[in-house]
DNA sequence: TGGTTAGCCTAAAACGATTTAGCGAATCAA
DNA sequence: TTGATTCGCTAAATCGTTTTAGGCTAACCA
């Protein structure tokens, strides 16, 4: 059952497949075809149930109307809400999301931005990791617009929308410290990317500005990729050696992981130690107690991103960069 | 800065188009090519940085290398995990998959069908919803690898992997009458698929086995769609107006709402009051107490989904539908 | 010697659309 | 009446591959 091209089409309506052609694509007005053909060319159409071939479209046109997401990890709930209102919010205009995760692994990064490239979607949106840098500045030579979210990097001059990750963190340990803690811990990750050490460096700021000297010894670094057990571990022997009363999160499966430690401990949140996560998770709302939590407005996010990526498909010329600072809403529980 | 093609690297290496196609695609040796003509040709791709143009490729042969999955919605935990398995595994084949939500949403799922078929994907795995029995039934006849999973279609014949549901309830009804229940509620959802009602035979089947006369006044249907704080009243309401002393969740989120809503209405999990919730969930490893939940062995299942679709796909003529039952595992907590 | 075969390579058609250039008839202006 | 313009439509080139069918030379065989 092979299916249909413009060519059957047109040999049913006894036209020939550029007047279908334009018809189709809504050119028919313009190129003066005459009603009582648009008409019967339609009707067959909406008969046979026809439907352009978009792989001979795109060969022929060079675009897709597809836009690429490229993302850490689609099963971690920050990235798989905010593709979720990608999606969505692409839909409505017209465009389709494909999107495919990097697990942080540079290879995999660069084999997906060539099949994007190879399978020419209109636009990137990319969560980016050091060592693409190149790629993604070939992108952009060629002339594709491309957005990065939710981290940056600053040798390429691209668009970018994140969060304002210093201030939530600045914001977080300053309540902390309103709260009289004074022994504030950051459980934080190794990988080495502007967001992540945004969030450092809003820790260390805000102990500065509050006459508190940074300790070295209680901020850990997690291995990007290790056993959960290993963190776990970690996080357990930063409690049992060093009086802390505060721990912040940098990430919620970090978080998650910090829970997962204390229970084994049996340490208690409460009055006495108080922790907040970076970026908020439907288990912190039902913990008991529930658990503070720093979060990015998704919504705002993903909006603020499909604007920059249409503009940029709709503009021909080249646009400046531009960096979307969004802040973020600390939500205190309990 | 124009890509290049097939044609520059001919041009470059002096032979013609046809050689270098033969070399890209490890025919050289089946056709003939001289040692010293491969050399030279894969020489100058290498340098060049050459990719063939995917789209062309697709155009000409009618193949992709790409898998299309259609689910419920990417943002859903118990999706976006099996997405992310199902796509590292296809990706160690060379397979790349692509992925959209249809929202439980007939007229999306139905364009994401058309989205494919124009992009001339390879296989289709769906997590299907009622009313688009006809469209999938088009993709079969057109002789497209199609794979239900997580929920069944009876009407439709093709192959499917999912979790034994029905056993799967019925055994969570028989833990808690095992622990003296005897006033055991459902919480389900009005989506009418093989899956929920599966589930919901089997709380019946074990109530009767049981001599538990069943209540329809003890499941709550919930509306798929509606607003969680709706959700949450509902459950309240049961809890108020029945004697209850356990409840099934058909479904994680559903769960969620409900230890909401204990919450709000301060009523504990204990031993005079159980639950057990479809689909684990992080937040139910850290919730005190812990809840205990019906796990699906999610590596099988993609497992089985892939092996399925590679075998559709490398054997030429049409395999007969299997049905791939996969026992769950009821992890008792606390 | 002449016919086959093998080795090495290529011309051209095909995939299914879009788009440019242009044709013939009808209408219009002068 | 004539030249220009508009109207309604189409032929053919094009996008970048794969693949079929076959050409040319040199070696081989009888």
């Amino acid at each position: 059952m092979k299916s249909l091209s413009i060519k059957d089409i047109a040999v049913k309506a006894n036209v020939s497949i550029t007047t279908v052609s334009f018809i189709i694509n809504g050119k028919a007005k313009e190129k003066s075809i005459s009603e009582a053909v648009i008409e019967k060319v339609k009707k067959i159409i909406e008969e046979s149930g026809y439907k352009p071939n978009q792989i001979a479209r795109s060969l022929r046109t060079g675009n897709s109307n597809i836009i690429g997401l490229i993302i850490e990890d689609i099963s971690n709930s920050f990235f798989s809400r905010i593709a979720r209102l990608i999606e969505d919010k692409a839909y409505k205009r017209g465009y389709k999301i494909i999107y495919s995760s990097t697990e942080n692994n540079i290879d995999k990064a660069k084999e997906l931005i060539n099949l994007f490239k190879s399978r020419k979607v209109d636009a990137y949106i990319i969560s980016p990791i050091k060592g693409i840098e190149e790629d993604v500045q070939m992108l952009l030579d060629d002339g594709n617009p491309v957005i990065f979210f939710d981290r940056n990097l600053p040798d390429v001059k691209t668009s970018y929308v994140g969060a304002d990750h210093f201030n939530a963190s600045y914001q977080s340990i300053q309540s902390f410290i309103d709260q009289g803690k004074k022994n504030i811990a950051l459980v934080t990750t190794d990988i080495n990317v502007a967001q992540i050490t945004e969030r450092h460096d809003g820790y260390k700021k805000a102990l500065e500005d509050n006459g508190i000297v940074y300790d070295d010894s209680l901020v850990l670094k997690i291995h990007f990729n290790q056993e959960e057990n290993e963190t776990i571990a970690q996080i357990k022997s930063l409690l049992a050696h060093k009086k802390v009363d505060a721990v912040l999160f940098v990430t919620n499966y970090l978080a998650i992981s910090g829970l997962k430690a204390l229970k084994q401990i049996d340490k208690k949140i409460g009055d006495d130690f108080a922790i907040i996560a970076y970026d908020d998770h439907e288990a912190f709302e039902l913990h008991t107690p529930r658990i503070s939590a720093i979060q990015q407005p998704l919504e705002e996010i993903a909006e603020a991103i499909i604007k920059l990526i249409l503009n940029r498909l709709s503009s021909k010329g080249k646009l400046p960069a531009e960096e979307l600072i969004i802040p973020t809403r600390l939500v205190l529980r309990d």
